[in-house]
DNA sequence: ACCTGAACACCGTTCAAGT
DNA sequence: ACCTGAACACCGTTCAAGT
């Protein structure tokens, strides 16, 4: 009736924050954010939920330090770009930003709770401003006044981390429609049988629907923001950038 | 010892689903979305917690109910808006926008709360497909084709409703450092002072709060996301749009 | 049909106690 | 110093019972 654990040798792995923390990630990359409980993370690492406050101050501190985890992937990933083929005229800042803020992207598809975590956040992680402080340091080598810069930050809103937050993405998703005809009436997705229902009222939706086919719907992060789309927003607001920071320098 | 409500005549006011909905928007007004709970929203109400599951489904159907309470205080707001001066040309489409966008906007800011919940909806409110009938109306009007518009609901994201998350906020938001000198050390923020402290690893970022103040740090929605700054992401925007509508037309 | 009380299966967290 | 068990104050929700 002893436990399996007095058979094994002296503690193997000290219980740290640092193990902790990595532990929560992997289980929240596995199971999901609601799945992330201290009671079942200390399932995860074979201890009682209560020896976790050792080494965590309470939940919200050991969500601080997950996205603090996260956060210094996306800055090894950004540090790990090689430099860009010319590095000197003036508008580089725009490929190297957008580079930057993809690469930060990807590394968030890894962790698709992530975002959703970082936007309840009040405090912030070292690893982050570092991120931060890479992207103003590339609009200051383009010209930009820190107004502008500071504007520049405000417009950009998460999408500088690589995700953005769409809202009304169908139900489902349309997981796997992707097979058959494309305008056959075929079980597209409940939502939008309900929209054709009142296409009276709103129309324009429905010939919007009807002839785009939402086939990029890959919804990745958070709610949807599929690659392309990620990216067509970005670069219009990276060249609305650009031009204010041309008429800036007269 | 017989209860009070046995001395009051036949039920007054019965119990609705749009009662229910009322109620726990006013709750959540007034003291917080965290004070929303089935049990805290039926002692309001005078009863007990378990007949509200008469009127609501469960706790997300609550919540998607509150939020189609806003959203049909929004359309109701936008449906208010007089017609702007001349309603014809072309580019009126930009104004409008504008307009409409920033009058969800001030709905949102009643409800500080909405903003959160609208993010995590899976299904949708109908008030808010009407009201993005009204966005797709207006840009349709300008000219837009239809892939146009598709891309341009997606790049404004939850713009689009008024509210744009900002990440990095520091903590306090700096509710009432507007009096005093502007660039003295009065304990302008816990987090700035530690982004001074690491001014070495973070050069651009310290001289750019520096610089700009953050004077108008005035959080209102979610995190952050000052009226001013909203309207600069705005305009970014609908500037870019506007362009690309203009190159669609040859 | 509508409302209720007790109970269940979860949370995060406190506290006194073990080694 | 680190870990533990029992307990507390909350959640949302089920269920059998009341009127």
């Amino acid at each position: 009736m002893t436990s399996p654990r007095t058979a094994g040798t002296a503690p193997r792995n000290a219980l740290t924050r640092a193990r902790v923390l990595e532990s929560a990630v992997a289980l929240a990359d596995r199971e999901g954010l609601g799945a992330l409980t201290m009671r079942s993370l200390a399932r995860e690492l074979g201890i009682e939920a209560m020896s976790l406050y050792h080494h965590v101050a309470n939940k919200e501190d050991l969500l601080d330090g997950v996205v603090d985890v996260v956060a210094a992937e996306i800055q090894d990933a950004v540090g790990g770009l090689a430099a860009l083929p010319d590095e000197a005229p003036g508008s580089a800042w725009k490929p190297a930003m957008r580079r930057q803020i993809l690469t930060a992207r990807a590394v968030l598809l890894r962790h698709p709770w992530a975002s959703t975590v970082l936007e309840t956040r009040t405090s912030f992680s070292l690893h982050i401003v570092r991120y931060y402080e890479s992207l103003l340091g590339l609009m200051r080598r383009g010209g930009f006044s820190y107004d502008l810069i500071h504007h520049a930050m405000h417009a950009l809103g998460s999408r500088a981390l690589g995700f953005s937050q769409e809202l009304f993405e169908p139900d489902g998703a349309a997981a796997g429609s992707a097979a058959g005809g494309s305008a056959t009436a075929g079980a597209d997705d409940a939502a939008t049988a309900m929209l054709v229902q009142m296409a009276d009222q709103v129309p324009h939706m429905v010939e919007m629907l009807a002839e785009v086919g939402h086939e990029d719907a890959g919804s990745a992060l958070g709610w949807c923001d599929g690659q392309s789309e990620f990216e067509f927003g970005l670069d219009l607001i990276l060249d609305g950038l650009d031009r204010l920071a041309e008429r800036e320098q007269h």
